[in-house]
DNA sequence: GCCACCTCCTTGACTGCTCAAGTATATGCA
DNA sequence: TGCATATACTTGAGCAGTCAAGGAGGTGGC
């Protein structure tokens, strides 16, 4: 009753997910085999990436109702001039398609944080814009983001080379950020 | 005519996204001045992440009709003994949830790259496994996305020890990645 | 043997996003 | 001035994922 093929069934994960693995001095890697693989390299970028847009979310959700995206939305629009931008331009900033940013200021629109301004000089143009309560609200949200973010990556097991290499390689990599140590606290 | 909200319209974009922007010696940044901020770091994080999957997308959807998270996932299947893992050690692996999982599978299963196997000691469980035809076009997608990495880790702009030091800090912050060198090209 | 508790997986409902299509408006050249 | 082309934005449809609920099955203590 016990099959060939359930013989090897540990009902223990069966993915040893660790390191590099066993290096393959004679494998098919195309690259030199003293060089690090860039796809592993990128695939562990993304890995990353979901494990702290989790944590950020969580504590996000919980204590303000919004997620890290919605968070980060308002944060470009904080650090703009006049608190508002172009709906294109907070696409091109989010990494989002013009839609995107349409249907991520609804839920925003709807509860007072953003507002949506017209241009004088283009008609095509709708700014979105803070609200005096999304300042309010977005203030506490970065408060919390901090928190998070210092807990991520504490001083006890990232030294601050460390974070300064991360930070400058993911800048080199497309990661750009919105400036938001000019907003006061809470 | 012309009101003063709107004698800042450039048109162009009003939002400078470079890097750590004027340092507020005397800023509200709950941090040692000394060290970089947190919160910066991880949002470059998330963005980088979205530039790099969008350039994964784009060459593996035009070439072989998969996203990077399809491509991910039968990776992880790859390199698992047998070809196949229980879903739920896929969830953890992939970093989502055991519903993420069937949904992400289903269209897999149907064009045939992946099949449902049954665990003979447990009726619980199913199996996600390749399927011959899967190990072939993962094989060829495989191909291209060791293209793709390579063109985003340019040697020209990425030293190995940048490299080395992007994939240690991005395993440190949980970003695990599938053994794939053992893969054969297509 | 019984049962409380846990595990695995699926499904309905919902959110967040892209693509494609469409409307309104702006731009530049003949 | 007229018009081809480009830009800004929205909306319908669809995909990818989460949450909550539920059903089936497994485990361990009494």
């Amino acid at each position: 009753m016990t099959s060939p093929a359930d013989a090897a069934d540990p009902t223990a994960p069966t993915s040893p997910m660790t390191g590099p693995g066993p290096d393959p001095a004679t494998g098919p890697n195309p690259m030199t085999d003293s060089r690090p693989d860039p796809l592993d390299t990128a695939l562990r970028l993304v890995r990353a990436q979901t494990a702290v847009v989790k944590r950020f979310d969580s504590s996000l959700s919980g204590l303000h109702g919004v997620s890290l995206s919605d968070f980060t939305l308002l944060l470009h629009l904080a650090q703009a001039p006049g608190g508002r931008m172009r709906r294109v331009d907070l696409a091109e900033a989010l990494g989002l398609t013009a839609s995107g940013v349409t249907r991520g200021l609804a839920p925003l629109e709807r509860i007072g944080l953003v507002t949506r301004e017209a241009a004088a000089r283009d008609a095509r143009v709708a700014y979105a814009a803070l609200t005096p309560t999304g300042r309010e609200r977005l203030a506490e949200m970065l408060h919390t983001a901090r928190q998070v973010a210092a807990e991520h990556f504490a001083p006890e097991q990232w030294s601050a080379e460390g974070l300064t290499q991360l930070s400058a390689l993911l800048t080199r990599l497309g990661g750009t950020a919105p400036e938001h140590r000019h907003i006061p606290r809470p």
